[in-house]
DNA sequence: CCAATAGTGTCTCTAAGACAGTATGTT
DNA sequence: AACATACTGTCTTAGAGACACTATTGG
């Protein structure tokens, strides 16, 4: 038991898993086995521990939800207080946006989630909590970073035609872009490195490219 | 008291409060009455109640500082958790930063500030707990949002000249600034209208303008 | 008339967007 | 040969930045 002399909220963060399957956007939701909400379709996420930073807190939940480590972008997406969001007790969230390779991910219904699987992101079940605001922060908060952040090359598997890149950013960016132009900004941001391989599908042969390693991040503006 | 079967943090809200005097950029900072750091400096903030979001605490702690209300702009700074940034408990601290115009600043030293003063924000006296950091933070947000968001004309008495905001600008943006370039982009952006009175200085007088009223500020983009 | 500040317009350069055809593989 | 996909370059447009002179007042 602990105690205290003011009210202290509880304070989880929640992460938002999007990857790519099937030509679409998906996030990775998890089916509550516990109350409220049970049997309802939620973020995953957790509460804070007592050594770690919020940060750190969304960066271990994503590992024990997906088995994926070392994602080097996760975006912080505002701060959910309403002081009634949880009905057990005052719980505020802040939530993360995680972008992974989705065929990577070993779910792992363990511990409170009864069950864990993708959903077509822009067009989720009925979530519990405020989990729909959330997550319509997060998309939106993808689609305005994608353009300087390497976001989408993280969603994809490793080495990657431009093509595929392409359409994996015209589904976050919920727009249609321009081959040459696309190309020009993509290659010129100087996020990849061709890696000599190519696609050898049912046509003329792409080249595949990589995530440069150790690709800084630099600092976000915030227009 | 207030009991919980796991530790739960304490979640305060720090407010960066700017404004300009003597050509400075300045910030709000109290004079700590309590342990621990008592008799440092620190941003003003304070606990979250139980019936408000993080954003109505940092209002709240606003106004009580300086009774300012209604600041239409403020910014959330990321979220500031290493387990070991308060001594007495562990405090998560969401900051805030608050343009407002200093001298309709009514600074109250009552409750736990022993004594509340403008320093120069650039050369700040030493700070208690990691609010060096969070200032840092801060003064880069303003910068980065500047651009996009009046912020600045928020820090001058209205009416004010043009050339008045730029100088503000300036010390906001840390450079100066190309006068043509300034006129043209702050009355391009739309934020001001014209009041028709003129400043009747030592010279040719100038043109006084004021924020329009119900400016939307809309969406913050994140490049 | 001089000093001091307010105010104004154009060119350049860069980045984004629109746009269509050629190249290379498979069947 | 037909087809499907990969790949490429130029023009236009909008916004940012560099740049210097005229206008109006006070003293």
């Amino acid at each position: 038991m602990f105690t205290y002399q003011h009210p202290h909220p509880a304070v989880a963060s929640d992460i938002v898993v999007l990857g790519i399957s099937e030509e679409k956007l998906k996030v990775l939701l998890i089916r509550r086995g516990l109350e409220p909400f049970a049997g309802k379709w939620a973020l995953p996420g957790g509460f804070l521990r007592p050594d770690e930073t919020v940060e750190e807190c969304a960066r271990r939940e994503l590992f024990e939800e997906t088995g994926v480590r070392d994602v080097l972008a996760i975006i912080q997406v505002g701060i959910f207080s309403r002081p009634d969001r949880d009905p057990r007790e005052r719980v505020i969230s802040v939530p993360y946006v995680a972008c992974i390779e989705l065929d990577s991910a070993k779910l792992s219904a363990g511990t409170d989630a009864a069950e864990a699987a993708w959903f077509d992101a822009k067009d989720p079940p009925p979530l519990a909590f405020d989990h729909a605001e959330i997550l319509k922060a997060s998309l939106k908060a993808a689609k305005n970073a994608a353009p300087h952040h390497p976001l989408v090359p993280r969603m994809l598997k490793s080495p990657f035609s431009l093509t595929q890149l392409q359409s994996a950013t015209e589904l976050v960016m919920g727009k249609s872009l321009d081959k040459r132009n696309f190309r020009r900004q993509v290659l010129e941001a100087d996020w990849l490195k061709e890696t000599g391989a190519q696609i050898r599908g049912t046509h003329r042969p792409a080249q595949l490219y990589e995530l440069k390693t150790h690709h800084r991040d630099d600092d976000a503006k915030t227009p």
